[in-house]
DNA sequence: AGCACGCCGACT
DNA sequence: GTCGGCGTGCTC
């Protein structure tokens, strides 16, 4: 009999038990488990302390699954001690579901095919391809491209190489992106679809591509963040495409930044990773100046288009009489495109009719029950709703405060008002609005693309759904209807995001040989970020940011933790995150902000406030949380998150 | 009294 | 995650 470590797909860490078993590091084995036999892990030992030997179960049966590889057992170990999430839920990642069950119809994809196409490629991206071609070994490489050169070609390249070599290529992409536009791109250079990591994937789907990545027979697996957990055997290369998108940051559960972990993850597999933008994050950026990583420009865009010409409108001297969100110019601009059979994109990073309903008479503001949050009226569906819980209500006829009839006003624009206001001023035009709303399955997507490139739509109006990825030869303006949005709220990366968003809507315009237009309505214009997006000048904006962040000791120049404690009694939630606060053990180089009511104060129901780690760069912020945090115990009624490397501040 | 429900801790 | 124990409060 020997004891063994065994760890379960659930938030807690290994445990111990005895076997006279012969076992392998990795394994899959079914032992009891509270109630239940369950499958789990055979996995290293990493402590001495051991359970007492009379409480030590005996493990049940060996599963005929092939053992978990030893890289994915080192990187889910690296992650859990990164992200001080519980061992077991970050093995859950790396498994799925039906783990255990038998794999019947194995993933068989003939293989991509490295020489199916030959690309001619620019002299400059052509540099580019030679020199990811002689990376060795753990390498970050910044394929840094304005929208438009051809990064997705120039990585293919590099693919097809990884390819050559025999080993596997992981490609990550934002969720959004993982449509069908990206998919016959890649089909069209290898010649059949890759293997596909998504959340939509059925049970079966997900069972069937784990086993073919574990057994290599995937050779390239194109997913969302969550591949990054996948059994890869002998990977060759990592791309993350898209690497400045906030969506790779994984806010539920184990919160994780999947680009950082990428380069994790690439470390132990000891090979090259790609990150790709047209506009990097602050932190790739700093890394590739400093010389860390190597930096490959495509500073043109490919045969020769041209970036947008780009304006600002300035929000603030607008005329006296009707109130219109699209100003004059803006319509004038799209007026001269309609003869011309050239397409326009109106961008409103905001879902419905209008963010805020209020009553004339009384004043009072409809608030959603479960969040503080203002009710967002959905004029298409007669209803309100927070984009917060996803609470929904009819629309009211009276003021629920002062019950008065007819005094409700919608205030602000959203997508479907913007699109009204389109159509009472162009009725001729075809109009799509475009969102999250209309857009639920991906064949609707599919369906809305092929209308717009065959000139079925003269006016795009959308969210955010529409900025990234697509390729319209006949879309030649784009119009910002409120620049500033995402400008407030003194999020740390506020600036950051407005300004790689409205960059990438803004290069949807003029992809091909017609000229492009880009207009940014603005009451801020005088704002750095407008000034530097009017002016295409991305290094204005990254100087800028990189010195406020320096100067600040904010990321990447310092480090910080968030903890995050909810619940539904507020005095208890309070009380609770202010021992917390109490008892941080005091250091020199480490500053505890808070608390405070956190952004969101209340969601779905639980009232929320927040601390703050601020660390130098150096410092190990991790032994710093668990030597706080490890021994202190909270009521069970209320939940703590810890956020390292905290991306959202709601 | 009987039971449904929600909270909470244990799981080696 | 999933289960069982237990307290609260509602109903028959």
């Amino acid at each position: 009999m020997q004891r063994v470590f065994i760890l379960f797909p659930v938030a807690l860490g290994a445990y111990e038990y005895l076997t006279d078993l012969k076992l392998q590091v990795g394994q899959f084995v079914l032992a009891p488990f509270g109630k239940k036999k369950t499958v789990g892990i055979v996995w290293p030992e990493k402590s001495d302390d051991h359970f007492p030997e009379n409480k030590l179960k005996k493990i049940d049966s060996v599963l005929p699954e092939p053992a978990l590889p030893e890289q994915t057992i080192r990187f889910v170990n690296w992650v859990a001690g990164y992200t001080l999430a519980p061992l077991g839920a970050v093995l859950k990642m790396a498994l799925n579901p039906q783990m255990g069950k038998i794999s019947r119809n194995p993933l068989i994809f003939l293989p991509p095919n490295p020489g199916h196409t030959q690309i001619d490629f620019s002299s400059v991206q052509l540099k580019a391809v030679k020199a990811m071609h002689n990376l060795s070994g753990f390498k970050v490489a910044l394929l840094d491209g304005v929208t438009g050169s051809g990064k997705t070609e120039v990585y293919f390249e590099e693919i097809a190489h990884i390819l050559e070599q025999k080993k596997q290529v992981l490609v990550l992409l934002p969720e959004i992106i993982l449509t069908t536009a990206w998919l016959k791109r890649f089909e069209k250079r290898f010649g059949v679809a890759p293997a596909l990591w998504h959340s939509s994937l059925t049970p079966k789907q997900r069972r069937d591509t784990w086993e073919a990545v574990r057994n290599g027979s995937a050779q390239v697996l194109v997913g969302a963040r969550s591949a990054l957990f996948l059994p890869f055997l002998n990977l060759g290369l990592i791309v993350v495409d898209e690497e400045h998108d906030p969506s790779f940051k994984q806010e539920e559960g184990v919160l994780y930044q999947a680009r950082d972990m990428a380069i994790v993850r690439a470390k132990i597999a000891d090979c090259p990773i790609v990150l790709a933008s047209a506009t990097p994050s602050l932190e790739t950026y700093v890394h590739a100046k400093e010389g860390d990583y190597l930096h490959l420009q495509l500073p043109e865009r490919y045969r020769g288009a041209e970036l947008p010409e780009t304006r600002i409108i300035d929000m603030r001297q607008k005329e006296k009489g009707p109130v219109h969100f699209v100003s004059k110019e803006l319509q004038e601009a799209l007026a001269e495109r309609l003869p011309k059979k050239e397409q326009s994109l109106l961008f409103l990073n905001r879902r419905g009719y209008a963010p805020l309903m209020l009553c004339r008479a009384c004043g009072h503001r409809l608030q959603c029950p479960h969040c503080s949050a203002w009710l967002v009226t959905h004029k298409e569906t007669h209803q309100l709703q927070c984009h917060h819980c996803g609470h929904t209500m009819p629309i009211p006829t009276e003021c629920p405060q002062c019950h008065e009839k007819g005094t409700l006003v919608a205030c602000g624009p959203g997508v479907e008002r913007v699109a009204e206001e389109i159509r009472t001023l162009f009725p001729n035009a075809r109009i799509a609005q475009i969102t999250s709303d209309t857009l639920t399955h991906p064949q609707d997507f599919a369906q809305l693309i092929q209308q717009i490139e065959s000139g079925e739509l003269d006016i795009l109006i959308g969210t955010q759904i529409l900025a990234k990825g697509h390729h319209f030869k006949n879309l030649t303006l784009v119009g910002v209807i409120d620049a500033d949005m995402g400008l407030a709220g003194g999020d740390l990366r506020a600036g950051e995001r407005t300004f790689q968003l409205l960059q990438q809507v803004m290069g949807r315009a003029g992809r091909e040989e017609k000229k492009g237009m880009a207009l940014l309505q603005s009451y801020n214009p005088e704002n750095l970020i407008i000034h530097a997006l009017s002016q295409n000048d991305r290094t204005c904006f990254l100087t800028e940011e990189k010195m406020t962040r320096k100067l600040l000791h904010m990321p990447p120049f310092g480090r910080l933790a968030s903890i995050i404690v909810s619940g539904r009694n507020q005095v208890i939630t309070w009380q609770t995150i202010q021992q917390l606060a109490i008892k941080a053990p005091v250091k020199p180089d480490i500053e505890i902000l808070g608390p405070v009511v956190a952004p969101i104060a209340k969601l779905r129901g639980k009232f929320r406030y927040r601390l703050l780690v601020k660390a130098p760069k150096e410092a190990k912020i991790q032994n710093y949380l668990h030597l706080w945090l490890d021994s202190i115990k909270i009521p069970a009624s209320v939940d703590m998150r810890i956020d390292v490397d905290p991306y959202s501040f709601f």
